[in-house]
DNA sequence: GGCAGCCTGGTT
DNA sequence: AACCAGGCTGCC
């Protein structure tokens, strides 16, 4: 699909990647749980060299100036699980098909456009949140950690919910995401960025990973449940609404 | 909705 | 040996 061709643009919606060729030729890209995507420089090896599902051949031949101009480097796409996906798509057109499934972008999500989208359901918020058909982007991880600080309960009914409290939400997500993206995301196995480097968001999680454990706002016990068939952990104190 | 299933691998 | 994990689909 790719081979000759000239990269466009890379970009992301949620949780999926999009690579966009010059032909209109694209590739999607989801890392699943274990997905990795990692660019090595010419002759470098990658740490682990198991699991590998693809490989591309990249060269740079962008500014004539530019330092790196001409030299060969390699997308790799790693994956143990194989939970991930790629997914090639022949036109823009079959792209933004695939794309148009996914609801609005979590890290920017307003709070018009949350409560647009789950006040009217009768499911559990956390389980909404997870719908990347009504919001694309949110995980376990950051359903559990956005929920803390906007101090709703993950079962609590979407509908239920106030407009105030689905706007202090919205803010909730877009900053637990942003301060995600800041730390590099959140390693707790397998995720590298492209640069092989894990990430750090996991020494700030307040909620998740911790039940049983002292509330680091009010000191009192985390409770771990199961909210849409998802290990979830909250503060029955803090998290009244 | 709930649940099995897709996979590998690390921890009880 | 059993259970658990960042996600998601398909089937009741």
């Amino acid at each position: 699909m790719l081979e000759g061709q000239r990269l466009a643009s890379i970009d992301r919606r949620g949780k999926q990647l999009i690579l966009r060729a010059v032909s209109g030729r694209a590739i999607g890209i989801h890392l699943g749980m274990t997905g990795q995507c990692l660019v090595l420089r010419a002759g470098e090896q990658p740490r682990q060299s198991d699991h590998i599902h693809m490989r591309w051949q990249l060269v740079d031949d962008s500014a004539a100036d530019h330092v790196n101009a001409q030299t060969p480097a390699e997308l790799l796409f790693r994956d143990p699980r194989r939970f991930g996906e790629l997914r090639a798509f022949a036109t823009p057109a079959e792209a933004d098909v695939y794309l148009a499934r996914l609801g609005p972008d979590a890290l920017h999500i307003s709070g018009e456009a949350l409560y647009d989208a789950v006040h009217g359901s009768s499911r559990a918020i956390k389980a909404a949140l997870l719908d990347q058909a009504v919001l694309a982007g949110v995980g376990n991880i950051y359903a559990d950690e956005a929920l803390f600080a906007a101090q709703i309960r993950p079962s609590a009914k979407a509908r239920g919910l106030s407009r105030v409290r689905l706007q202090a939400l919205a803010a909730s997500i877009r900053g637990t995401l942003e301060r995600a993206v800041a730390a590099g995301g959140s390693t707790l196995r397998d995720y590298l960025d492209a640069d092989g480097n894990a990430g750090t968001f996991l020494t700030q999680h307040r909620v998740y990973g911790r039940g049983g454990q002292p509330c680091v706002v009010c000191s009192g016990v985390l409770r771990q449940t199961q909210v849409a068939q998802r290990t979830t952990v909250h503060c029955p104190a803090c998290q009244r609404a």
